[in-house]
DNA sequence: TTGTTTAAATCAAACATTTGTTTAGTTTTG
DNA sequence: CAAAACTAAACAAATGTTTGATTTAAACAA
């Protein structure tokens, strides 16, 4: 699954030949097959074994009692922001695969995740706007958008922003902890701008 | 050429088949390498043809003497929305092509475009930042991700969009110019709050 | 400790499609 | 008539998948 998914990440699903696969596993074509089923059912697993965890973290965001609102949303920008950069194959996957509606399974996994997702999101903005610290006529979906989408565009775009920004001579971790610095403070700002009641 | 960008649309540059692209656009098979030489310069084809009006826009609006900085920075992102939203279709390419480094040609093309788009964004910023209506120490690579991101993760993902406002029963207009009002004042009111030097 | 058995794991090879591309011939057009 | 446009058929390579044989590993009995 590993393997698939480094594979699947750089060249596409239909990009990827099962030997190509097979060969980075360094195990025998057939066994693919064998255990898997199919190139598809393999997909499908390696989506299962990963959303699994997704979910989870929010959930225990949202049951916490110690924070405030905006303190929570904080924690969920960064949670998403280190899920993303400890995970970029499978989630620049995700990404393309959200585009393309060529596997039913797949699809309905990830509208699964995003429906969960944003309930309890939404949860957690009414819990803000009764406590007065959030704003009215909230765009749930606008602001989700921009915070899947910042992140994941600088994500499955690095190169051109190391170009850009003249990095090119960063490690990966250390391009990684300077990403992860500016995204956490970006989003946050333009979350508090939207979201606060202070104006 | 538009038969293919409806294809690569939906089911990407490997997911599509000449052979697809030959039946709907309603000619013979040996006609796509009879024209473009081969599938692949058949995509070039279609991003010459399609990037060539993107970098004349921007220097268009960066040239007019009456606007002013922010005024000429909403310009830029009306027509950033607008475009996407009237070429969908090819920006999901485009977004999808960025995250894969398959085409050297194309990657270089996108390479490109996004080079001249930022420059003369960084000059604009830099005009604003003289007149002293933008704030100092702006990172323009996060804020153009925050654009680009924000707008294409909406085009590309509408219908979960659309499910979660329930927007079903809206025709594709509709829904369109709904969306093209939402995005413009979400990411003008982002926009003026990481770049406004009001505070 | 032995040898035997049995099911799972692994493999190389083959299979049937599909793929992008080319060819050789036909039709159309100026 | 000649060049361009077009076509059906064929081609070679790559693809996902299956097959049938072989190896491994564990269970079992003597």
């Amino acid at each position: 699954m590993e393997a698939a998914e480094i594979h699947f990440a750089d060249r596409g699903f239909e990009g990827t030949s099962v030997r190509d696969i097979a060969e980075t596993a360094g195990v025998n074509l057939a066994m693919i097959n064998y255990y898997f089923g199919s190139k598809e059912k393999l997909m499908e697993a390696m989506f299962a074994r990963r959303s699994a965890y997704m979910t989870l973290q929010l959930e225990t965001i949202l049951a916490n009692r110690e924070m405030g609102p905006m303190e929570k949303l904080e924690t969920l920008v960064d949670q998403y922001i280190n899920r993303l950069l400890n995970q970029p194959c499978f989630h620049r996957i995700m990404i393309r695969e959200q585009m393309m509606n060529s596997n039913h399974m797949i699809t309905e996994q990830i509208l699964q995740m995003k429906r969960t997702n944003s309930n309890l999101t939404r949860a957690l903005i009414a819990e803000g706007q009764e406590a007065g610290v959030f704003r009215q006529n909230v765009d749930m979906g606008l602001l989700m958008a921009t915070l899947v989408g910042t992140v994941g565009h600088i994500v499955s775009t690095q190169h051109f922003y190391r170009e850009m920004n003249d990095l090119g001579e960063m490690t990966e971790d250390e391009f990684r902890n300077h990403i992860r610095g500016k995204l956490s403070s970006h989003i946050k700002a333009i979350f508090k701008a939207i979201l606060s009641n202070e104006d």
